[in-house]
DNA sequence: ATTGACATTTACGTTACGTAAAGGTGTATA
DNA sequence: TATACACCTTTACGTAACGTAAATGTCAAT
């Protein structure tokens, strides 16, 4: 069977201009070129291309694909299952998204509070896995498959029981705050157990603690309506009272 | 709580140009710019950030986005539960291409032919998604949320059957074809039958049948190796056999 | 002989930024 | 006080994967 440009490309569901750039950056070269000028595609050629378009559809680069399907090692079966992998993987990172919007559906009804780092949270993990995926590779061939495995595995875990340690913290802290301030004292010792559960609820979400941006934060919860309006919900003050608490616990005064 | 362009680039992940580009096109505008030229966030563009680059994971243009957020009658809850569902659309779209991989897996492992054209159904059904989501809006204003739903509800059903009876179809034509081969008389009532369920059969694939493209798929039998192959393993001729049984049930001479 | 649907090449437009280049700003330190 | 250094600015060209238009050739049927 020999197919035109047109005929390949209602074929397959692409432009005749897809199939012309194709054949511009050698991705897919026509069988042969008949006396007229016209491309013709063969089977071999109908292949290719379904090839191809599997890749696309994981937003691999057409240069990547090109590389993938030339290599000489090119194994199509082991290809299609790695590509299955990814599909897969995809799918997981689709699902990390919708929990972020169920979560962020949550948080304007008001159940959870969350901080702008949080927000961003399902995004920056998309991140560090696009860099995995970019880095993979290398990785792969550097500490082989078990040790990337692994490390993506604790991810993962991590990932699963964030949530329920996290909303555990939250309560614990909550309740040692209120404690602390029917004391009245930011210094004493309720409120800097409450500065350090505080601590150790944000390093569930940034990566990397720091006094500064913990005092920084305490400031915000202070000047930001929203998070002023949160705390001091059942006793005002409450705000301004885990501020000086934490820039006590952090070491850090304010200006 | 206030950022400069690298302070909010870092806390939603994105890189200091992108911010730029997006005051450069109207999409996100700084809250004021202040006595040296610089870029000043606050809340409330953390807040719409947020929301871009929550749709920009879906693939929507930056153009649209703007046109979604920029609505008066821009309903923040409604639309992170349409965002929710378009999430969901799209894992299944990605569960279809899982099914796809799987079946053309199936098939190098040899247990399926499978035409040129259904190799391409997965993308094909891709598009025509694609066309309902780009044109589903008005649909829906025309017709009512049900009609539409209907419409697709049976698209999605008629998916998840098509493979069983698929098998059972090509199953009774193989039988029939093979009693019909033994008659040897490609006009006879067994052949002129089996050509019918070979008729059935492709309009599984084919979404409008048309008799001449029967019979060239007839030809294309015995012209391409790999079905002549798959016709004549069992006995050698079948698809020459086949191809004049279907030239006479679609009433096209060879020329 | 003409029409209409194909085919060709050349070339500029598009989106969402990346990446210099050339220069101003803010602040900590020698 | 000078300098280093990390930030900020605008201008402008580069990129990927095509879409689209223009100008022109080919083929089959009427």
């Amino acid at each position: 069977m020999e197919y035109t440009v047109q005929k390949l490309a209602k074929l397959a569901g692409v432009s005749a201009r897809t199939l012309r750039y194709y054949d511009e950056i050698g991705i897919l070269k026509p069988a042969r070129i008949n006396s007229s000028g016209y491309r013709i595609y063969g089977q071999k050629e109908v292949n290719r291309l379904q090839q191809i378009l599997f890749y696309r559809e994981l937003d691999i680069s057409l240069d990547n694909i090109k590389k993938i399907l030339d290599s000489p090692a090119f194994d199509e079966a082991a290809a299609l299952r790695d590509h299955r992998k990814k599909l897969l993987e995809k799918r997981h990172q689709i699902d990390m998204l919708i929990k972020n919007v169920e979560k962020t559906i949550a948080h304007m009804e008001g159940r959870i509070i969350m901080s702008d780092k949080e927000k961003f949270q399902g995004f920056k993990k998309k991140m560090i896995e696009e860099n995995e995926k970019k880095f993979g590779k290398e990785a792969r061939e550097k500490y082989g498959d078990k040790a990337v495995d692994k490390s993506n595995e604790k991810l993962m875990n991590m990932t699963e029981k964030e949530y329920d340690e996290l909303v555990k913290l939250e309560k614990e802290f909550r309740e040692t705050l209120a404690e602390a301030y029917k004391t009245g004292e930011p210094a004493g010792e309720l409120a800097q157990k409450a500065a350090d559960l505080h601590r150790q609820w944000l390093t569930f979400y940034w990566h990397q603690y720091s006094k500064e941006a913990h005092a920084g934060l305490a400031q915000m919860y202070v000047d930001d309506e929203r998070f002023k309006s949160y705390y001091d919900a059942k006793q005002p003050g409450t705000a301004e009272f885990l501020r000086d608490a934490i820039l006590i616990y952090t070491g850090i005064q304010n200006r």
